[in-house]
DNA sequence: CCGTTACAAGCATGTGCAGC
DNA sequence: GCTGCACATGCTTGTAACGG
């Protein structure tokens, strides 16, 4: 399958630039009085290049209602959505509001409340119904206790098949519990989107853990620990923002946070009092005769500001990479659909609806709006046994709710990587693949030439980069389609199986006590969870388990020994398939004959091995599809942009992607429809200046809206404004003391000042 | 209304292994 | 020792929400 771009995809789909055309012909582009100088004042600060806001859009370039439509338009046709074939209602209505506020922002705020509510209406009304944009919104699995159990089991006793290191094990069970037991949103965990600074996450000083001595004096009253977790970067409510919230975890059977945590602290040596190990911590007692009834354990000054999720080689554990833990994790389970951060909170928040009062849970959640938990939260499968409560009978309610759940889409016998024979045949019938094959056989064999500004060498490199990407996103489709089809099937075949009377379950998975390949470290990790710990203080033995776990020194052999075990049995796996695979034999005789034909084949100063490579005239190098080259101007600048101010503040995602929805509109047929009478002298100067523009953010809008008001407007007008302006050249001359010629103001681009002026 | 965040997919790079 | 490969990992874009 080719790969297209947007642009393709929306004329494939019966976009054409007619269509666009006549959507914006019975619309004339107004002028703006106040960009044209009538006025010796008005010129002399014209003439101010400290004065760039008046720089803004040009004249003509309000952005018009049918503008918007026409995006609007092409952006539902081009686009693939999440869950249709084109992006959803809401998502369209989106880009347009933050296309909006952006043009109040940053351009002349012509489009008004009226225009956006009849494009609303507009697309409601037509579009929605030629384009079938769907309005369904995404399912949302939950994460029951049923789940949680599974999970957290999983992770210790049975994930034999998979590398990860023993500290990223130990976090992300403790990351499970605290995200469950706080209903804590990613973000307030670790690191949310674009966020760099550690304290933007759960840090040290947001932990309390305490040691408790229980309120009466008698037999069996251990004392116990008690973990707080301070929540303080709630969604738009972040750290010194005011709202905060803390809730207390504790151990108990083979949940067992505070055991954990605690591990995690003596690994940093965190405590600020002399405490070693989890001995030292055993012996203490607060002295109830000075009523004394807690210890809170001080964190020494340089940890409190340490995040408490961090990788290996000292960096925060941000969304992305607990996101990706989980999800894999899932995936190794057997859970057909994505096991989401999210789902947790879906999960936790659905249970304590009838323990808690909604103001309870409200504040536990961190909502300020009331109806917040019931438009976004409550599950749609409704967990009530309307059935039993009406007919007084024996309520199943616990087997409702956990439909709600993952659970009910599982089967560990789900496949977890790829079924390696069929890899093969999967690389041959992805026509893109082939090409690019293709092409870097003929790069090498000196076939074909370079394009102007890459030499050989690179351009192979280049192409090789390219196959590895295509071969990865052709490997994750199959893996994909493999686990979908075979949920989709394996009911019926389970059925089918055991009305004939066989046996579908022949395979027992490992569960507690056989020794695995990691060794027995983690195995008395799983002996301590394997007695059923009934005491409400942390149990030291199971410290000093995990923290032998944490510390194997063979670790890193035995991952290796692993690793190589698997890409042995792998490789095994597709040579033998190969060799089994007639049509590829064929292939592979058909492919060196053409080759050797091929050497004759090209043009003479490219053939034969060894030839050098001529550098092709500037004239040889055709003039690119303009969607390209400004969709790929588009791709470097942002991606600069990014790099270049990231280090220094969080960037305004919105922000970014008003800009590219400037780029969009930019990018559709009606829009530039002068692009074809334009130069290319101008059309180069235009991409030029794109990318130079994006350098400075603060101009970006402006010189976008700037280009964009210049592509727009119609010959008639420039030709009018031109003749205005010799004119008034003509007069400016008579004036007395002029200080600056008065010039036609046009695309023209300012290296140093990195924006370019209509 | 509009700012903020999650979820999904894609792309680029680093790493270690096997085969030559 | 070099090269190709698969995979882990990290980061970005694009879509679809959530939420004050």
């Amino acid at each position: 399958m080719t790969r297209l771009t947007r642009a393709e995809i929306a004329i494939q789909r019966g976009f054409t630039r007619d269509l666009a055309r006549s959507k914006t012909q019975h619309e004339v582009p107004k002028v703006i009085s106040r960009i044209e100088p009538t006025t010796v004042e008005q010129y002399n600060e014209f003439a101010r290049p400290e004065k760039p806001q008046d720089y803004g859009f040009g004249p003509g370039e309000s952005i018009s209602y049918s503008d918007l439509c026409n995006f609007a338009e092409w952006y539902a046709r081009s686009s693939i959505g999440l869950i249709g074939e084109h992006s959803s209602l809401n998502t369209i209505f989106s880009h347009l509001t933050h296309f909006k506020s952006e043009e109040n922002r940053s351009g002349n705020g012509t489009i008004t409340r009226e225009t956006m509510k009849a494009v609303k209406v507009w697309v409601t009304s037509e579009l929605q119904k030629t384009c079938e944009i769907p309005t369904d919104t995404r399912e949302k699995w939950h994460i029951n206790a049923l789940e949680f159990c599974c999970i957290t089991k999983f992770l210790w006793l049975e994930d034999n098949d998979y590398v990860m290191e023993p500290v990223t094990r130990l976090q992300f069970s403790l990351f499970v519990m605290i995200s469950a037991f706080t209903l804590g949103r990613p973000g307030t965990i670790v690191l949310s989107n674009q966020r760099q600074d550690a304290l933007q996450s759960l840090c040290y000083q947001d932990l309390d853990l305490r040691l408790i001595l229980p309120e009466h004096e008698g037999e069996g009253s251990e004392c116990f620990f008690l973990l707080g977790v301070k929540l303080r970067n709630h969604k738009g409510q972040r750290r010194d923002n005011g709202l905060w919230t803390e809730l207390v975890l504790h151990d108990s059977d083979i949940v067992r946070p505070v055991s954990q945590f605690i591990t995690l602290a003596l690994q940093d040596n965190a405590f600020e009092a002399n405490i070693k190990s989890v001995d030292d911590l055993c012996r203490l007692k607060p002295p109830r005769h000075f009523r004394k009834r807690s210890y809170r354990f001080r964190w020494k000054k340089e940890v409190l500001d340490t995040p408490l999720f961090r990788k290996t080689d000292g960096t925060f554990w941000n969304v992305h990479f607990a996101e990706r833990l989980l999800r894999d994790l899932g995936v190794r389970m057997g859970f057909r659909y994505n096991l989401t951060l999210y789902s947790i909170r879906y999960g936790v928040s659905n249970s304590i609806e009838a323990a808690t009062t909604a103001d309870r849970r409200r504040q536990i959640m961190a909502h300020i709006d009331k109806e917040r938990y019931s438009m976004s939260y409550m599950s749609k499968r409704i967990p009530v046994d309307l059935q039993s409560l009406f007919t007084k009978s024996a309520s199943i309610e616990l087997e409702i709710f956990n439909r709600t759940g993952h659970c009910e889409h599982m089967d560990s016998r789900a496949p977890k990587k790829i079924d390696y024979a069929t890899l093969p045949k999967a690389y041959r019938e992805d026509e893109f693949l082939q090409e690019l094959e293709n092409t870097r056989r003929k790069l090498e064999r000196c076939l074909i030439r370079p394009t102007e500004s890459d030499t050989l060498m690179a351009q192979v490199a280049t192409v090789a980069k390219k196959i590895q990407n295509r071969r990865q996103w052709v490997r994750r489709r199959l893996l994909r389609d493999q686990r979908n089809n075979f949920f989709d099937t394996i009911d019926t075949k389970d059925i089918n199986a055991q009305i004939l009377g066989q046996d579908v379950q022949p395979q027992e998975n490992p569960v507690f006590g056989e020794i695995n390949v990691w060794g027995l470290n983690r195995n008395d990790v799983v002996e301590r969870m394997k007695l059923n710990f009934s005491g409400r203080s942390m149990d030291p033995d199971y410290v000093k388990a995990l923290q032998k776990y944490i510390c194997d020194p063979t670790w890193s052999e035995k991952a290796k020994a692993y690793n190589s075990t698997v890409r042995k049995e792998q490789l095994g796996s597709i040579k033998r398939a190969l060799k089994d695979d007639e049509e590829h034999l064929s292939n592979r005789s058909k492919r060196r004959k053409r080759a050797n034909s091929e050497i004759f084949e090209g043009d003479d100063s490219y053939t034969g091995a060894g030839a050098t490579a001529v550098q092709p005239t500037r004239d040889d190098t055709p003039i690119p599809d303009f969607r390209q080259e400004v969709g790929n101007a588009f791709r470097s600048i942002t991606g600069k942009l990014l790099s270049k101010y990231m280090s220094k503040y969080t960037i305004d995602h919105h922000k970014t992607m008003a800009c590219q929805t400037y780029l969009k509109i930019i990018a559709t047929d009606g829009v530039s429809k002068r692009w074809d009478q334009i130069s290319e002298n101008l059309r180069r100067q235009a991409i030029t200046a794109l990318t130079l523009s994006f350098e400075e953010p603060s101009y970006l809008s402006r010189a976008v809206g700037g280009w964009l008001a210049e592509v727009f407007l119609q010959d008639a007008h420039t030709n009018e404004r031109r003749k205005a302006l010799e004119q008034k050249k003509a007069a400016w001359k008579n004036l007395s003391n002029p200080r600056k010629e008065p010039r036609l103001r046009t695309l023209a681009i300012r290296p140093g000042e990195g924006v370019f002026r209509i």
